[in-house]
DNA sequence: ATGGCTATTATGTATATACATATTGAGACG
DNA sequence: CGTCTCAATATGTATATACATAATAGCCAT
């Protein structure tokens, strides 16, 4: 009997094998077929069930191993590991995009722009080291006729001496950056608080009223160039990160 | 002459050449020194710069294009692609995990469990399509003497039937959940709330603190398992994402 | 028993090669 | 002048092969 007829499943439309050996063993495994700790075939098995070289069956699960499912060991096998901790990917976009998303005319109008030395404080949000010039920006972002979040911006002008010259009156500072400074690097924080009276004044709620913060700090090769705080109304919004196991 | 001297660089410690070749073109890319739109190297050419076979070559730049560094178009090359949404990778962990890093000891305390057919919120929120029998559990997790987070979770128990037999009494249905049954897809919603009174209660902060919340549905090959919601004063937690444009 | 040597085994990395496929550019032709 | 065809080109996928490396199992000598 042959051990495989290549059989072509309905709505199989021309995949690579490499594509159908990944999806085969991550199905597997996501339906607890295969357990964790459960040991897959070795690569010449899987290399005699799918008729195809080593090579093509190595790449398949050295992928699965940096895509973290399974775990290889020399002389051992592969084995399928056991989820470690939930990470998820989350997709923060432009905020005139999320405006626009809703069906709603977005505007950018800025509150304030300070350039100066940096302060102590701009050089720990920063995450600088020496003291420089940097740009302070005070923003709104509307939709509508309704504030839809409040943005609080540093930029390091060692890093970005063009910014300088910008008066980002009506144009937000993020867009301009992106495009015009590869940024390597990014950390977000993301909290609740309580709005304080400016925050509540500008946004137009009540002082006290929670708000989502998200926090942004980027770096282009090594040096700081932007720390930005967006201030959201509880209401307006939420945050959506999907995780999906990565294959392919 | 030889035609590979195998140079060892200074501090090099035996990366594949492969790691190299990728490593070297992100550093390209993301230092702006290869701004976006800038075509890259062939891949015949990169086979002569590194003395390296096509199949090398070829490897490390498919994986830059799965990043997303990179994008491939036959005939023409291979170009550095401008940076599109802000992706961050946030891990969630355990939230024992998270407490004992603080140095606290950790404490779950069970605060109800209701087993039920499905009411028409419970499908909702876990996305069901028909009535069945699901397990609604409510807990607080502590840090020390205070109360760290609240815990508000409903487990399919069409999906997960030996869920019906645990008492969840001061073990976290979370932990418990994770290894038995593999979840092949998650998503998370993050929020600000104002506490209303039965959390303010539970949490032992005012009414209408800011709070923020993380909302996760999980599913194991098609099927809904559990929808957890987390409440977290907003003193005691920021969620923390990195970006870091991936690369082997 | 204990320690150390060796052969075996599975994975890791790289090569040369082959053919498929999408896209473009140039030249032929109406 | 448009368009049609064909060859050239860069990438996509797969193969067979080779040698390196890490881990283990078994054997042997002390």
């Amino acid at each position: 009997m042959s051990i495989i007829e290549t059989v072509e499943a309905e709505g199989s439309e021309a995949v690579s094998l490499h594509q159908r050996i990944l999806s085969d063993i991550s199905e597997k495994i996501l339906s607890g077929a295969w357990a964790p700790g459960h040991r897959i075939p070795f690569e010449h098995e899987l290399t005699a069930e799918y008729k195809c070289s080593r090579m093509t069956v190595n790449k398949a699960l050295s992928q699965l191993a940096k895509a973290g499912l399974i775990e290889r060991r020399r002389r051992s096998g592969s084995f399928v590991r056991r989820p470690q901790s939930q990470a998820a990917v989350l997709e923060i976009h432009d905020i005139r995009i999320e405006v626009e998303a809703l069906g709603l005319p977005y505007r950018y109008q800025r509150l304030e722009r300070l350039q100066r030395r940096s302060s102590a404080e701009d050089r720990m949000l920063l995450e600088l080291a020496t003291s420089g010039p940097v740009l302070a920006l005070e923003g709104l972002h509307f939709a509508g006729r309704r504030p839809f979040a409040h943005e609080r911006r540093l930029i390091n002008l060692a890093a970005v001496a063009e910014a300088g010259e910008e008066e980002f009156l009506d144009i937000a500072a993020g867009p301009w950056l992106i495009g015009r400074v590869p940024w390597s690097e990014a950390e977000h924080r993301i909290r609740a608080i309580a709005a304080d009276d400016h925050i509540a004044d500008a946004l137009d709620i009540e002082p006290g009223a929670p708000c989502l913060v998200v926090e942004r700090r980027t770096w282009s090769a090594e040096h700081p160039v932007t720390h930005v705080r967006f201030t959201y109304p509880a209401e307006s919004h939420t945050l959506v990160a999907r995780f999906r196991p990565s294959q392919g």
